[in-house]
DNA sequence: AGCTTATTGAAAAATATTATCAATAAGGTT
DNA sequence: AACCTTATTGATAATATTTTTCAATAAGCT
């Protein structure tokens, strides 16, 4: 299921922004914010206002076609996401982010909490942090130069 | 280890407005943005700038005495912190957010992840979302009502 | 009580986000 | 392929949020 079609499915139409939006983002290995993607758009010569942004983003995001991720310092950005139950998982050298499935793998924590909590759990906010395969090799690179 | 302690210790002196945001923090079961913060201090006749708020806010979280935290909406607002490794759980009814203790409950996901991504994996983002013990007791009166 | 200097608060500046509304263009219809 | 309907855009203005600046204040030491 491409975004064309679920914006369709939707009764919404496949603008130029929306187009360009979805496309940069769908690029981009990280998380950009709308003033970013703004940017980046102009400089490459496309004409649109930061207002579309804004609403291209909302749309996207209420669509589920676009995620917002918090990065290591806590400011937000978004990237595009992938369907069905995911997270994402963001480099602090590089800042790329990229999507691992969910799974089951929460339900013992989950069950915990609750037991503790006797909280209802019915949904969850889970990212993750660390250095990306690349970086990781950059390190190993700069190490032997000594 | 309370928090004037941990200021003094770091260097920064125990003034009013960190003081005030400190207790009205401690004392608030729901995260708090700036403003609301502000605004709460001000009706009850705390006279403070709002930069002030600000400032506080940063530099309790910085000492790990205040946390942020993303309500189930997508906005931010400042819980106090217990101490240790710790993750909120949030209540979409009523809003209150409460702490549970971190654990190894995330360390087979992380494995897996690890395994699958080739990330390195050093930190993570962790909340829960529900319905509150208080909040549940009220779905259930109202439910009876009928 | 006095001294030193971190901290505050008021005002202004800089950023970020939202609302308004006439002009435009997407997508269906002929 | 031209036309029509109306969702969507973009320019501008209005709001809201956050940061900077700097003289005045007060926290904590002596």
């Amino acid at each position: 299921m491409n975004w064309q079609k679920v914006l369709a499915d939707n009764g919404y139409r496949v603008s130029g922004p929306r187009r360009l939006v979805m496309q940069l983002l769908a690029d981009s290995v990280q998380p950009m914010t709308p003033l970013e993607i703004y940017q980046a758009l102009s400089q490459s010569g496309r004409d649109l206002g930061m207002v579309s942004v804004y609403r291209a983003l909302e749309l996207l995001t209420e669509l589920g076609l676009v995620c917002l991720v918090y990065k290591p310092d806590g400011s937000a950005g978004y990237v595009a996401g992938s369907s069905g139950h995911h997270h994402h998982i963001l480099c602090k050298k590089c800042h790329c982010a990229i999507t691992f499935a969910g799974s089951e793998d929460l339900d013992s924590l989950v069950k915990r909490v609750e037991a503790e909590t006797k909280f209802r759990v019915s949904d969850h906010l889970l990212q993750l942090y660390g250095i990306c395969p690349e970086c990781q090799e950059k390190l190993v690179d700069s190490a032997e130069e000594n």
